[in-house]
DNA sequence: GGATATTGATCAGTATGCTGACTATCAGTA
DNA sequence: TACTGATAGTCAGCATACTGATCAATATCC
């Protein structure tokens, strides 16, 4: 029978697990309560003032329906306001505050830590191999799940 | 500003993403309605008959409390019997049923196209690379999640 | 212009996953 | 044997993620 060391489902679960255990646990090394999810939400609307929800959802590939909670908890934690668009009344337009630009600067080592410890095992140069593999693997499924990557201009 | 791209966290979570996806679709296809946590426990429990929860979380590197719910709904479907221990009466002793048996060896093709296609775009070579790079990732950093694989014997 | 289709956001429902707490039981030891 | 610590399982609570539905607003097409 296939080991679990052969499937490739496995090990995506695997190292995931322990990319977010690690990202947790230097953010909260570092004083902060801030998820994965919501450190790229907080970091793109700094990237992109204004944008929408659903145009963030598809800069950072999550699904619209889980944005909507992760934006709740980021404008509860006062790192991000919501405003109604004046263009477009049904959408909202994002823009992060005084305090999620103060924390965005603040938690960065902890996330470039993060990003090192993850990788630990491996050298440079496997680090290099294993992060192109995955962009290569990630492009040709890209419209495979239900939040594809969309490369939108804001 | 680092991109995305160059996140291995980032393409982890990508990656995984992609991987659900490709899982349930493919078993969607095949006419089941499994998980791949679901589909992982009842293949561990088929290959270790008896073996407790806890046994079992550690074999497929899953926090103990999420087994609970997992085997709640694998008992639901029929595909698993949970007894109490004679020896631990702490303990639950697992054991997979006929249709759970049934349902595993018709799946089978359905999980092993969805292993195939994740990494679609990859040549043989690189796939094997990747699952290479991954598994040395993993080992590396086996501790630091709550859930660590522990490879017991039963 | 008006019917139709599409889109932005949200919601209900389900299933992982985690933290921390709790109960029942077991194991080791003074 | 009584005490102490560890262990198996569960639970409450929270945060992703998904499916499918709904509502309001906008686009499109005749």
């Amino acid at each position: 029978m296939k080991d679990n060391n052969d499937m490739p489902g496995h090990l995506a679960r695997r190292f995931q697990q322990i990319a977010v255990a690690v990202f947790l646990a230097e953010v909260a090394d570092a004083g902060f309560d801030l998820t994965p999810v919501q450190y790229a939400a907080l970091a793109t609307i700094k990237a992109n003032p204004g944008l929408d929800q659903v145009t963030l959802a598809g800069l950072i590939a999550y699904d619209r329906t889980t944005i909507t909670g992760v934006i709740d908890r980021l404008v509860q934690k006062g790192l991000v306001e919501r405003r109604a668009s004046s263009r477009d009344r049904r959408a909202r337009e994002l823009e992060i505050t005084d305090e999620g630009r103060r924390t965005l600067r603040k938690i960065t080592p902890a996330v470039e830590s993060a990003q090192r410890i993850m990788l630990g095992g491996l050298n440079a140069k496997e680090g290099e191999e294993l992060m192109r593999l995955l962009r290569k693997a990630i492009a040709a499924g890209n419209e495979l799940s239900r939040a594809p990557l969309r490369d939108v201009q804001v």
